[in-house]
DNA sequence: ACAAAAGTGTTACCGCTACACCCATGA
DNA sequence: TCATGGGTGTAGCGGTAACACTTTTGT
């Protein structure tokens, strides 16, 4: 495959020529997932100078071909990590002088939040690894990815409020306690439980599985997403008041 | 002034040279005001090709200087329209390829909300005029321009929810019919009077103005802004439960 | 004189909040 | 058997929503 690992490679011809003042793009994807226990971060380990060996989120070089840097985004996180067909959010751009060492470089973040069946994952490309880790103890980050990372949760804080974009880190069904436990580590709050229920079933998205026969009274009922009423959700927002 | 009408000079010569595919990149600004009426926005008429005559949003071309992709917004945005000292926020990034009939340029966009002190503004530069149009009844649009505008829309009528950012389009003083109407516009709802004048007055971040003595008890009272509780609030964000 | 806009207070209802006990599982 | 975690209902309170009349100004 052709790849854009162009900065390091020991091209010395500056063989793309242009009229006017022209810059290097890049795309990064921060991408979000929860295993029932913690929030993670996908980071893949560098393989190549700069920050090389160091940890950084997937992304790289836009290339001259027709692709927008939403796929642009996409194709790097499928290359790099084998996260394939998430939906992406674009939170914000870097452009501050001196934030890669080789030259000016703008940078537009993505973000995305994935379920678990993504948590498998594989380095590839430009990385040595691609690998999970806990938000709240990851490993020293690459360039100005630190900065970066805090946006991404921020925005993703504000947002999760008014889309139920949460629901793209949970499994196909899930527990009520599980979806409170997102929401916790997410908000940085706690929920009483019986309120919880309350207001989640009120959004009128949750379809109540039923238990199987020999399951005791106590073993956590199953959800999973009346679709409908989610498209729906997603399109209008709506307001969660805690 | 050195000046970025680059793309429209008639330069031939294929300068810039660099090892690595480059990008052209602007930022464009969506400034947005209100005249106690209605929302208007500021555009631009391009005094130069493409789209010579039409009008779009102030902004241009990054330039290789030190300057963030931020203030280069900035900068465009005073010296197009004179317009200056406005804190902006990024909410989109454009990159479709055909959206400039030159070649392939990576958009960022910038919104703003201004003061009414601010709305006299001055063509200038690569704008042949400035000049203020109500949102619900703009000219056509260059580029992808309309697309950007409904984004900006979006992006502020979901955020003020959340900010007290609407102040930012009003005066030092202001009423509270002026008050209600802004968030009315913007939002595209109705409210109670009574009710706004409540949830307001309970944020506790407007003082009430005494009122001159000769006047009636029916002119509207003034309000401004306790600075101080409007900057917490602002970092802490808030609801708006309408 | 009439229409348009601003000032003002009360009530009902809904929803958020707080709270306790029982049962099942696994250590 | 004890600790942990999940299931379940109710009552109080606070805030939102609904609502009418008077006064002033300007046409």
């Amino acid at each position: 495959m052709k790849k854009n690992n162009y900065p390091e490679t020991d091209n010395t011809e500056f063989k793309w020529r242009y009229k006017y003042p022209h810059f290097a793009i890049t795309a990064d994807c921060v991408i979000f997932g929860f295993d029932k226990v913690e929030l993670k971060v996908l980071l893949i380990q560098r393989r190549l100078d700069p920050f090389k060996g160091e940890w950084a989120f997937p992304g790289g070089f836009m290339m001259p071909n027709d692709e927008s840097i939403e796929a642009c985004a996409q194709r790097e996180l499928k290359e790099e990590t084998g996260v394939d067909n998430v939906p992406i959010f674009q939170f914000g751009v870097y452009s501050s002088k001196g934030r890669d060492p080789r030259e000016r470089v703008i940078t537009n973040a993505f973000g995305a939040l994935v379920r678990p069946e993504k948590l498998s994952v594989i380095g590839g490309d430009d990385a040595d690894k691609a690998e999970w880790f806990p938000v709240k103890n990851h490993p020293k980050l690459a360039f100005d990815h630190e900065k970066i990372l805090q946006d991404a949760l921020k925005y993703m804080q504000r947002n999760i409020y008014f889309k139920p974009i949460g629901f793209n880190l949970l499994g196909e069904t899930f527990t009520m306690p599980e979806l409170q436990r997102m929401y916790e580590i997410i908000l940085g709050v706690q929920f009483d439980r019986r309120n919880f229920d309350k207001k989640m079933n009120s959004l009128g998205i949750l379809k109540m599985k039923k238990r199987s026969p020999n399951a005791s009274t106590r073993t956590p009922r199953e959800f999973s997403l009346d679709m409908e009423k989610y498209e729906k959700l997603k399109n209008e927002g709506f307001k969660l008041e805690f």
